[in-house]
DNA sequence: TGTGCATTTTTGTCATACCAAATTGAAATG
DNA sequence: CATTTCAATTTGGTATGACAAAAATGCACA
């Protein structure tokens, strides 16, 4: 046949076979949301056994290249920011296994809205600050009600996530709640937190709204800080 | 015991068998840096197949958790930041390659910078601007030399992630030296070039010693959307 | 005690088989 | 003609057995 003699001896058949699939799918030649060949096939054109199929399809599965529901044909998958949050998921909880795991994700956190409160401060339009004073109502109405509270709480802080217009931003603000959400939610919840966390939300607000980013961040911290002195005391972590 | 039916027929095994050892991972019952048990082993105590073991340990694998070297047993990972970086990179690498990512993590990267670079002009102490001296003087030394240049260019930079003593922030900068380095290079690179950029850190570093947050944060913005017109120019990305 | 080699494990790969679920396509139905 | 039904076929998930090559092991030897 063609020839095929690519048996390093020290890598393995499926890892070469990941990388011709990670350069068909950038370039074209799978086309996203088609599924990939049968694995019968597949080990006809590349003169492999099908098990060496099976652990590169699986790899890519793993990386969040290919949807692999079981029973189906792996798909394509479209490329997204998301996709790549979910890649590192697993690690990412083993990381907060390890002391000041959670302490040193939840400053990237406080570093990061600060940042974008800031900007926020500066260039957020009125279609931002419209669905933000929409958030913070929600947010209101919610006090009573610990559950809701937490969502509309989320959805708050998500707006300032949307203010850059930048796509890689809002997945993580997906994963920092995906990841921090159990300890998160172990913390205590009653409408008097609440409402402290209502007042922060709003001053933030207003410091948007007045321009102000120093003010902005200020709050920002504030509010973080508090929230962070609860999980801590949840968990006592030093 | 013996008996393991948990076949939902919508689960694969080897996704059950990838939990239970995340879980044995994450609560020590197989200890950082020991080998996982041979197949044939494994294969026994949960009564499954070779194929489903070794499908397993792949998953692990391209999760980071594990490092499998071929041909040697899986040694269980030390839980790292950069284990979790690595695990996105070919989604990352799948990023850049749709209109406008390498824009989208250039901005990313512009607003984590102006955020730490206000952050070393509050908090840095003399160790850090000790460094950050250092690092500057090399990369002025360096400004005949483009290759040398660069390396110091990214030393520069990197004392900014230091500065907040969070171990996630070196990591982070890794990825981004990493991912956006084969763009980077591609810009033009000359004495001239070199030396505004020298500039420019100087400029960066002089804001930092006088403690001016805002100043720093500026003379950062004006660096990197100088780097990124390069870039852009080298790509004609919109 | 340290070292080199033969033996035994263990991994990487292949081939084959079987079941159950998904897909397909034809037949039946409205 | 469109839609539904259902049986035949395809395909993925798993098990088993086999074999070469590399790694781990242990033993004899110096």
């Amino acid at each position: 046949m063609t020839e095929e003699r690519n048996q390093d001896a020290r890598t393995r058949a499926a890892d070469n076979l990941v990388s011709i699939f990670e350069r068909q799918i950038i370039d074209g030649t799978l086309a996203v949301g088609k599924p990939l060949p049968p694995e019968r096939e597949i080990m006809q054109s590349f003169g492999v056994s099908r098990t060496v199929v099976r652990e590169a399809v699986q790899t890519l599965s793993t990386k969040g290249l290919v949807d692999a529901r079981p029973r189906f044909r792996p798909v394509v998958r479209t490329p997204g920011y998301d996709a790549a949050i979910e890649a590192v998921g697993s690690v990412v909880n083993r990381l907060l296994t390890v002391p000041g795991g959670v302490r040193n994700l939840f400053e990237l956190r406080i570093m990061m809205e600060a940042a974008l409160v800031r900007d926020a401060a500066l260039n957020a339009d009125k279609n931002h600050v419209a669905r933000m004073k929409q958030a913070l109502a929600d947010n209101e109405a919610a006090i009573s009600d610990s559950q809701r509270f937490f969502e509309t709480d989320i959805a708050f802080h998500r707006v300032l996530y949307e203010v850059p217009d930048n796509p890689v931003l809002p997945p993580i603000h997906q994963a920092y709640t995906d990841w921090l959400s159990s300890h998160w939610t172990r913390m205590p919840r009653d409408p008097e937190h609440n409402h402290v966390n209502y007042r922060a939300h709003s001053r933030i607000f207003e410091s948007i709204l007045f321009r102000d980013p120093d003010a902005a961040e200020l709050a920002l911290r504030y509010h973080l800080d508090y929230a962070w002195n609860q999980v801590r005391q949840t968990f006592a972590e030093p």
